[in-house]
RNA sequence: GCCCGAGUAGCUCAGUCGGCAGAGCAGCUGUCUUGUAAACAGCCGGUCGCAGGUUCGAUUCCUGUCUCGGGCUCCA
């Protein structure tokens, strides 16, 4: 009897009966794995188990072990969802339910504009582990476009989504099909599950062999959303699950979360006193309290320190400046969404400043500049004030007003690469400094539609970023024509503790300011040149990087950085003399530190400093004033230790702020 | 800006099916004088986010509005 072979990752081959699928293959190589299969990856592509295999294929079976599994798994997952939905809401329908990092969505339209409430996810949750229980089987149909429109009668969005898919006639028809054919099918076909008489979906697949398979999910959220993303058409109903291979990893992912939660810098900004936003001053805008600016001024004052040494010159320049200025800059044109309308006076017009740049240019226009001057590198911490929507605004993460560490350099194009290429260094320098050694970098070339500049001024300063990326040894994702219209950059990402992603450096080539303001310099050959401009901010801006750092320190800032670096406890009224000499002491060194006095209990003011996460805590009695010691507390550590001579603690305070611990 | 949800003491949160507003922590005062994560007692503390409406009466119901949270969009 003929059979078919087909080959494995491995390069082995098997012999298999003729129309056996690929849940046969995973059968035949062992029940484990056939346990754990979900769906197969057939020549590249990947299908259901129930695929039928053929002559010479390329097999292989994935789990949930993999990311292309764990993806499965949660679109499965969403699927069950809508049924659910559909099933409790009589009268609903469903638009799209993509599996998403970490889990899945799915968007709802409720009959007379109902909602869903977060207390209803309970009850939602519930219909889908009765789905889960009954282990329906997704099967899989192919129909005609015709017939496609037909079975999803009901189902505008549905619907929309074929006839996108179907009839795409524009370039931009195309587009919008491209983005929903991952939720459909291909080749003039409608591919649908049906996992039982009540329940299809449209899904270009695969899926899991039945529901049976899922089940380490739960509902997080409801919110918002539009159809197709476009504010004008309707807004939908969006619940979002998480789904994980095992119950192990959902409670592991559940615990991130309160992690994260602990962690929220706008809790510990209130918990540590560090900074308020009083709804007095209107959204995204932030007052520092001493403790918060304690450490926002190290920050500052370190940021100062390393442009000193990195040949930077600092320079100031003010909060507004005439619309002229927006205009001959282009901010008016591009930007004008984002920035604060005008205040006029004095028969002009003046707009608080989004941006620094212009600024600085006009600092280089000040007087003509010599090939001997470049390459110039402004540096300021100047402070944006940017109209970012009411709700996009959180925290220090997007706030409407925020300083930047904003630094300008002008070039010879000739300099440029050497420039681009030392600055990385810099950048990944200084995140280093501040407890970030997990990187993530973008680098995004030309915009194909418009942009300006010549090919040769793009290639070169495109290849200088990734040069600048390599020699770095920093990995990097391509983001092809993902640069702004004036030039290619470089963005770069930091993880935090708890593995989270923020973008904070950006690297930018920009050749349109220099055209704008007619930038030039006198070049060694007596003509006039137009230099190169780079923008570079390295925190991105001072309250995000605060931001950042109270959640990937949770808090606990290093000795550093901490507002106060120890707290000098006497035991009884009679050591507080002595605790003030500490004081004293420490303070000579320029530490920052504080006395509690013995008004209370010592266990009860240990636990106060020890909920503000501080990194020393002093606590002086008979014994120290003796001998000029302290009993020293560290945070983190195991217990106390008595009898430390102050000056050895002075030392060790002094190594932690010269170690950045 | 849009969708959903929430605003009660400085903080965390109860509560009022429309009828004098509650706790814990924090703060203050007193007692205690303390050696490594919460001493004891008492006190203060609220236009129940704001403005209208309905009602004999609204913190509670309705409308509007502001702020916050989760999303969409956008971004440092």
């Amino acid at each position: 009897m003929a059979g078919i072979s087909i080959t494995l990752p491995d390069g082995s081959r098997r012999s298999l009966p003729h129309g056996a699928t690929a849940g046969d293959l995973a059968a035949q190589i062992g029940p484990g794995l056939s346990k754990a299969a979900l769906v197969a990856e057939v020549d590249g592509e990947e299908v259901d188990l129930s695929a039928p295999l053929s002559e010479g294929q390329q097999v292989s079976i994935i789990t949930a072990d993999s990311d292309a599994g764990l993806t499965v798994l949660r679109h499965s997952t969403a699927h069950v969802l809508a049924q659910a939905v559909l099933d409790l809401y009589p009268g609903a329908t469903y638009a799209v339910g993509p599996p998403i990092q970490d889990g899945f969505y799915y968007d709802f339209d409720l009959p007379d504009g109902a909602t869903i409430s977060e207390d209803a996810l309970e009850a939602i949750e519930a219909r889908m582990r009765e789905i889960v229980a009954a282990d329906q089987p997704f099967e899989r149909h192919e129909v005609s476009v015709a017939d496609g429109l037909e079975l999803f009668a009901d189902h505008p969005y549905k619907r929309e989504i074929i006839e996108t898919v179907a009839m795409a006639a524009t370039p931009e028809d195309q587009q919008a099909a491209d983005e929903m054919a991952a939720e459909v099918a291909g080749d003039g076909q409608i591919s649908y599950y049906r996992n039982s008489d009540a329940f299809i979906d449209m899904c270009r697949g695969p899926h899991v062999p039945s529901t049976g398979r899922l089940g380490h999910f739960k509902l997080m959220s409801v919110a918002g959303a539009y159809w197709r993303h476009d504010a004008g058409r309707p807004s939908l109903q969006r619940v979002y699950g998480t789904a994980w291979a095992t119950g192990k990893d959902l409670a592991s992912h559940l615990h991130r979360l309160a992690e994260a939660e602990k962690r929220d810098h706008r809790r510990l900004a209130r918990e540590l006193d560090l900074l308020s936003w009083p709804a007095e001053l209107g959204p995204g805008l932030a007052v520092w309290h001493p403790k918060g600016a304690a450490v926002r001024r190290v920050i500052e004052d370190y940021s100062r320190r390393r442009h000193d040494e990195g040949g930077y010159e600092l320079v100031f320049t003010p909060h507004i400046a005439r619309s002229e200025l927006w205009e001959t800059s282009g901010h008016l044109d591009f930007y004008r969404e984002s920035m604060y309308p005008p205040m006029e006076l004095d028969g002009g017009a003046y707009h608080p400043k989004p941006m620094n740049c212009p600024f600085h240019v006009l600092i280089y226009k000040s007087s003509l500049r010599s090939y001997r001057d470049l390459p110039i590198r402004m540096f300021e911490l100047g402070t944006v004030y940017r109209y970012e929507l009411s709700g996009a605004v959180h925290g220090l993460m997007r706030s409407r007003g925020f300083t930047q560490d904003d630094s300008h350099i002008f070039a010879t194009p000739e300099q440029a690469p050497a420039e681009i290429a030392s600055l990385v260094a810099f950048v990944l320098s200084v995140l280093r400094a501040f407890g970030f050694d997990s990187f993530d970098a973008r680098l995004a070339t030309r915009p194909p539609d418009k942009s300006i500049g010549g090919d040769a001024e793009w290639e070169m300063a495109t290849e200088a970023l990734q040069g600048a990326l390599e020699a770095a040894g920093l990995e990097y994702e391509l983001d092809e024509g993902g640069g702004a219209f004036y030039g290619p950059k470089i963005d770069v990402d930091v993880r935090d503790a708890i593995g989270r992603s923020w973008q904070l450096s950006t690297i930018q080539v920009d050749f349109q300011l220099p055209e704008r303001f007619d930038l030039e310099y006198a070049g060694a050959d007596g003509g006039r040149h137009r230099p190169v401009m780079i923008h570079r901010a390295l925190m991105g801006s001072i309250e995000r990087f605060f931001g950042v750092l109270i959640e990937h320190y949770g808090g606990a800032f290093p000795a550093w950085l901490a507002p106060v670096q120890a707290v000098i406890l006497p035991v009884a009224a009679s050591h507080c003399h002595y605790a003030a000499e500490v004081e004293a002491r420490l303070s000579r060194d320029g530490f920052r530190v504080q006395v509690v006095d013995a008004q209370e209990p010592l266990g009860r003011r240990i636990r106060a400093a020890k909920l503000q996460k501080l990194p020393y805590v002093l606590v002086v009695g008979d014994d120290d004033a003796a001998h000029r010691t302290v009993g020293v507390n560290a945070r983190g550590g195991d217990g106390d230790e008595r009898g430390v001579p102050l000056e050895d603690f002075a030392l060790r305070l002094a190594r932690d702020v010269d170690d950045h611990r």
